[in-house]
DNA sequence: GCATATAGTTAGACTTTGTCTAATAAATAG
DNA sequence: CTATTTATTAGACAAAGTCTAACTATATGC
């Protein structure tokens, strides 16, 4: 699927067509879900997600909140930011782009690609193929 | 610290030493860790060294091999990678390099700094400090 | 050396993140 | 409308890692 310009925040029905664009059915709990990722280009983790999906009801169970989360990342809607071992982040811009993470503050924050660019891919064995590239700044700021 | 061109493994002795460059006290239960990491330059996540080290007596707890990692992860004896949502790798290399994750089977490989370089670092805001780069190339073997 | 203080280790309880299962509910196809 | 597939759910479970309080070992001062 090609990146396409998105206006913040995706309202129902752009959410809806996002979930119909990318092969997934449009259910209540997706749509919920997707509409608390699409709010903004932001990094939420599943806990965060799970919270704020319950604050009114109806309420989403845990299972599928993560169902959900995975299947969106599969599918390629969100992606995964694996930089803090004790949680992963889902992030709703899928854009190149890449990160900064505050390891005192546990705040990722994004770096545009044309700020940061990466030179020289190391030629991968036989059959691999490449899923994707990340650079994570890591930085402390107590 | 600087680098130094190490002679793997390294024994005793010379684990002994490095500990101390470091500033670490040479327990017998921290000696015992470090020369399963130095045992040649590879990634061991927190439960494999937990297994190894405790192949044979006298055993190890969990919260020492916990402890001691963390310890050597601060003090910059080992480097913490961060690529698989469900575990830390530990480094023994610490020397400038990136890296490479098979997602389907979990393994580790090193891209040595010269086949991949970054360019442009954006600015930080006022008091951070950068801790580290890191290149993850993720990549499906399926 | 000996007493004391400090640093390191330990078992096991605990927390957190995420997965699994088996049952139910909803949607789709025929 | 019925059958089949797909999605959701509660709650049990698993794994990684942390915490606590007691214990042991080491280092320090005298």
């Amino acid at each position: 699927m090609e990146d396409e310009i998105r206006q913040w925040p995706l309202d129902r029905p752009a959410v809806i067509k996002l979930l119909g664009d990318y092969g997934i059915q449009p259910t209540q709990q997706r749509i919920d879900i997707a509409q608390i990722l699409f709010a903004c280009p932001q990094h939420l983790s599943a806990d965060q997600i799970l919270k704020t999906v319950n604050e009114s009801p109806p309420s989403v169970s845990k299972a599928t909140v993560y169902n959900t989360l995975g299947l969106f990342a599969d599918k390629g809607l969100v992606r995964q930011v694996i930089v803090d071992p004790s949680r992963v982040f889902y992030d709703s811009n899928t854009s190149q782009h890449h990160h900064l993470y505050d390891i005192d503050h546990g705040t990722l924050t994004d770096i545009p690609a044309d700020q940061l660019t990466v030179n020289g891919a190391p030629q991968l064995p036989d059959g691999m193929i490449t899923e994707g590239i990340d650079v994570i700044i890591r930085v402390r700021s107590e």
